[in-house]
DNA sequence: GAGAACCCTGAAGGTTTCCTGAGAAAGGGC
DNA sequence: GCCCTTTCTCAGGAAACCTTCAGGGTTCTC
């Protein structure tokens, strides 16, 4: 019998991403969406151990938590850049943290992401810090995603539809990311809940209800109404076609 | 008896699914009902039953019961996925389960069916999964399921007749997926009943005619109409051939 | 051909789901 | 600190949906 394998089977040119958190909850959360959406991933829950693993995986990118039992993110960093590795890093971080630590630490195209996060945007800065250490050869439209005459550009967070400027708050930003990703497919309000909303969100999806509300006041004010609820089931970004 | 047309084709490489709840009742009913669209299925009632049977029959999904009488579901897949077994999981949970908990389920490509629920959309479900963790090689007309030049499209939620884009609420949409799933079959209302409705559902059997009726009126204003009543033992789609 | 069983369909009530506005709470910038 | 933006909760109302019921049609049996 052939191997179930797994999501994805490792291709060629698949992005090895290290993960290292010593909460195994949060690495492992990670660690299952970044192979949802295509990266080869190990994780580390210690300092030592994401060194020895990088040793023989060499990842194009770590994503670090900043606390760590033996020793802190910024020093697993600054040993592996030593030992001659050239990697992005995206650091986590509390909320809480001392901020000018981080500050200067984004230098070298690295990045950091505050705990809580949400899945879409930490996905969406792993994905632009690859860009910016160049493991994926980019193209000019790399950074836009486009859906008819919608235009969502990750590098300047401008949106624009017909060529008209719209403005968004960071959240409904996300949730049009998530929504203009998946276009054409029905997304339940648990998947955009889980994906667009901090890990520790604990309300319930109904909030989903009022952000599509505020996205179609700015979005679908524009024809054709882009955004379609299909009722019990979720919603969908669409172009409405036949009928 | 063969099975023409869009019938469920006898898959060599069987998938195996693991159902996991205590309640026997709800186990023995999904079991059986796996094994007739062609699961190669096991049942196990604890946490621990479901670890050891998981160890030797390596399934590819779990359908698991979020409460179980020695640990909880979430336990058991976190366990399952830290022994390495990279496995779908669906879960069973009530309706008026804290959400909470619910949270962060569908992530990983992982869902969730609340109770009580239809035969239908929990296969339907299961059958969403297993293509998205890959453990069934997908194509593109892979979510489409078609006859004659009716068209439904699970991703989507879409369902064509002649290109015809047709707008079905979520009860005729999973009746008619079970009538084109069982295509050129002779399907009773009971057997629609128990499929198609929540298997908790107290009502008398008049309400399939209703929607039979619902489903004409939206699909069979075309010609030929393909949803027929056999008299005396249940409905049969089909196309109209020698009359 | 009459009666019985079965089926179709329209109407209507009750329920669920969804949309949206209002307002409180929290956060950021000056 | 103060103001403005953003986030989140809540609740009323609208729309879609589910279910029941009954009248009337069709098919079968005798």
């Amino acid at each position: 019998m052939s191997t179930p394998a797994a999501a994805t089977p490792p291709s060629a040119n698949q992005q090895r991403i290290l993960v290292v958190d010593d909460e195994s909850s949060i690495s492992d959360l990670i660690a299952t969406s970044l192979r949802f959406v295509g990266f080869d991933v190990r994780t580390a829950a210690t300092g030592s151990e994401a060194l020895t693993i990088a040793e023989e995986f060499k990842p194009h990118a770590l994503i670090l938590d900043v606390m760590l039992p033996d020793q802190d993110g910024f020093e697993v960093c600054r040993q592996l850049r030593q030992d001659g590795h050239s990697v992005g890093v995206l650091f986590l971080t509390a909320k809480d943290a001392v901020e000018d630590k981080i500050a200067g630490l984004t230098i070298g195209g690295d990045d950091y992401v505050t705990k809580p996060f949400s899945l879409e945007e930490l996905v969406a800065r792993l994905r632009a810090l690859l860009r910016r250490i160049g493991a994926v050869e980019s193209t000019v439209d790399d950074e836009k995603i486009r859906f008819a005459d919608l235009e969502l550009d990750e590098a300047t967070h401008e949106v624009r539809r017909a060529g008209h400027l719209i403005d968004l708050s960071p959240t409904e930003f996300l949730l049009l990311r998530y929504l203009m990703i998946n276009a054409d497919r029905v997304v339940s309000k648990s998947q955009i809940l889980d994906h667009v909303w901090q890990y520790d969100f604990r309300g319930d999806a109904g909030i989903v209800e009022t952000y599509v509300s505020y996205l179609r006041k700015k979005i679908d004010i524009y024809e054709p109404a882009l955004i379609h609820t299909v009722r019990g089931v979720g919603y969908r970004m669409r172009i409405p076609s036949g009928k």
